[in-house]
DNA sequence: GCTGTGCGTGCAAAGGATTGCACGTACGGC
DNA sequence: GCCGTACGTGCAATCCTTTGCACGCACAGC
């Protein structure tokens, strides 16, 4: 059916050796029978059969990408600079989505190791134990995760979260609150230590306001905990949870940014198409997806791999309208000095009034 | 190092061929043999090597799938449907994104082609010809495009825009535009035929209004032509464009759905977040993909096909904020009827006023 | 002119699983 | 009690490519 190595090699009059290392080795082959053996190869539409080259080389040119959910906007961008970066070096990128299910992700890794030369967990549920036996199944990367001995694309949560509440404090915030992510969430943890350190140092309140969804609907679920919290600004575990939470509080309304500021996290596309815009930490998914690629194709090259790579890779807020000084008396800043403030609205408790 | 079939034998005191049949025709060997053999298969970690296994049987175990723009919001849940009924039937999925490049289309299909056992192009690109060179690679199926001889999963664009237009009219617009995707985009020119098509039967007047690319800056870029053009709503070619077109349309000063209605097409998550909610046609992606991996396996089961198939999914408008009637006076409806009518704003041409 | 070196090429093994064919055993039927 | 059948199992070929080893030839050096 399809033309193999052989065909090539006998309407060149050599072996099949000759033609394999005219395509592979080009130099150590005599330049004329090089040149007949690759313009034969280009008219006969020679493709190397890679099953059978993978048997030999115990390499299949493909790359392992695990995350748990496409639909979420954080991953689409990342997926597509992983795609092309791998594609760069010749490879392809085999997919899996474990839709949040941390038991799937560990099930799909091992289905996955044997036909792939790395693998990239992105964001991963599982537990720290669970992420070394899926490590030793062959060359990973992880992204959006932290383990010891396994190389690692992070951003930089500590440097994120002195950003935001760099602004919220300049804006004259006092009484912040966070909305967690997922309880599994790697990043939850990080993002809530970050805040605890900065926020102490500065003189802020911090309040953890739970755990919510990863999602709108997660954003609308926290807006109770968020009102009766007394903040002034929320600090939300993403966009699509801060996109939920505007438009639970407009519900009841509450205005962003006038009453209530709220900053997200990711910057996503959506970000910058809600009423009002997002203020949000952005992270340069695709940068991590081209790095994670890198990362992984050298460590695929060097067995031993001295030490594992850690890549921290910074973070960068962009103001736009969901925050604003709080209002005044507001209950996080009681009587505070002035400044640019805005036009004064009544806050907690809500009432409904003209829109 | 890793565990191979011969392996399991020896350990079962069985040769290789017992121990692939007792794997994959468990009914050729005798019950007890087999049960000792799945056991250690089991106890010993054995996992087919797919190269080995593809190279004899001329099967990969990989579905390959070709799209424009992953970061497209269109895109992720269609992605996700395909892995996970590919999944379910023990397949992988190795996914190519084209960049909206239609040379880059051709060329991935070819690379992908050897390394997959049947392909799902979506919204490709390419010309009727190419797209005859690619289905000749192997088993393929067409998602959002229709080709003679190819199997292909469509949206009901006709019943679709017959529901728009139907929601338009009865709202009471007369003057309707459509804002067209890619030039190359199959789907812009199936929905501009059923537009024009129902649009006559129902005597409303149409106007194109030209080209756009298919994001939300391709809808801003749209705005002048919609304000020149005197239409009451406007047709996106996607949420996208209509997003774009929104945001545009108020920093112009015009209202929507007030001063003009926009329809989007495909019910992207976006569509249900940004200020006014849109009103768009929902395309359900993931029962596209779903439909898609089914069709393909069938395909590839069957060497003949004797015809086709060609499935024809359901479209279904979604009413939410954008639209509403046309604001009375205006251009497009004059001195009509009354009906629910909004209060009244000034229209075209535009002068800032008060928010 | 003979030996040594090096380059270009071919031979053959290896990699792991599948599968047609054939063999052997055991049992049923007459 | 013998033959035929059927079932369970093993043998060996096959898929296609890569690669270590060896061969042969030509040319340079002494």
């Amino acid at each position: 059916m399809a033309v193999t190595i052989t065909d090539v090699a006998h309407a060149a009059g050599v072996s099949p050796s000759t033609v394999s290392r005219a395509l592979s080795v080009p130099d150590k082959v005599d330049p004329a029978t090089r040149e007949r053996i690759l313009r034969l190869a280009r008219h006969l539409g020679y493709q190397p059969n890679r099953a059978a080259r993978s048997l030999i080389t115990g390499r299949t040119g493909n790359l392992g990408l695990v995350l748990p959910d496409l639909a979420n906007p954080f991953f689409p961008s990342l997926v597509k600079a992983v795609q092309q970066q791998a594609h760069r070096a010749d490879h392809h990128v085999l997919m899996m989505d474990t839709d949040e299910d941390p038991a799937a992700e560990l099930a799909g890794v091992a289905a996955l190791a044997r036909q792939v030369d790395g693998m990239i967990l992105c964001s991963p549920r599982m537990r720290a134990v669970e992420l070394r036996q899926a490590a030793a199944l062959g060359p990973t990367v992880l992204v959006n995760r932290l383990a010891r001995q396994i190389p690692s694309i992070v951003f930089d949560s500590r440097d994120g979260m002195r950003q935001v509440l760099a602004h919220l404090a300049d804006l004259g915030h006092e009484h912040i609150g966070f909305a967690g992510g997922p309880r599994s969430s790697w990043s939850t943890a990080e993002r809530l230590r970050g805040l605890r350190l900065i926020s102490e140092q500065r003189g802020l309140e911090l309040t953890e306001l739970g755990n919510f969804a990863p999602t709108a609907a997660g954003g609308r679920a926290a807006v109770d905990s968020v009102l009766l919290s007394g903040v002034t600004a929320v600090v939300a575990y993403n966009d699509l949870v801060a996109v939920g939470l505007c438009r639970a509080l407009a519900e009841r309304g509450v205005d962003v940014p006038a009453d209530l500021s709220v900053v997200g996290i990711d910057d996503i596309m959506v970000a910058d198409m809600v009423r009002p815009r997002l203020t949000t930490l952005a992270m340069r998914t695709d940068v991590a997806g081209r790095t994670a690629v890198e990362v992984l194709l050298t460590v695929m090259g060097h067995r031993p791999a001295a030490r594992a790579p850690q890549v921290n890779l910074p973070a960068e807020l962009v103001v736009r309208e969901s925050t604003a000084p709080p209002a005044a008396g507001s209950a996080g800043a009681p009587g505070r000095p002035a400044g640019p403030v805005h036009p004064t609205r009544p806050v907690f408790p809500i009432q409904e009034e003209e829109p």
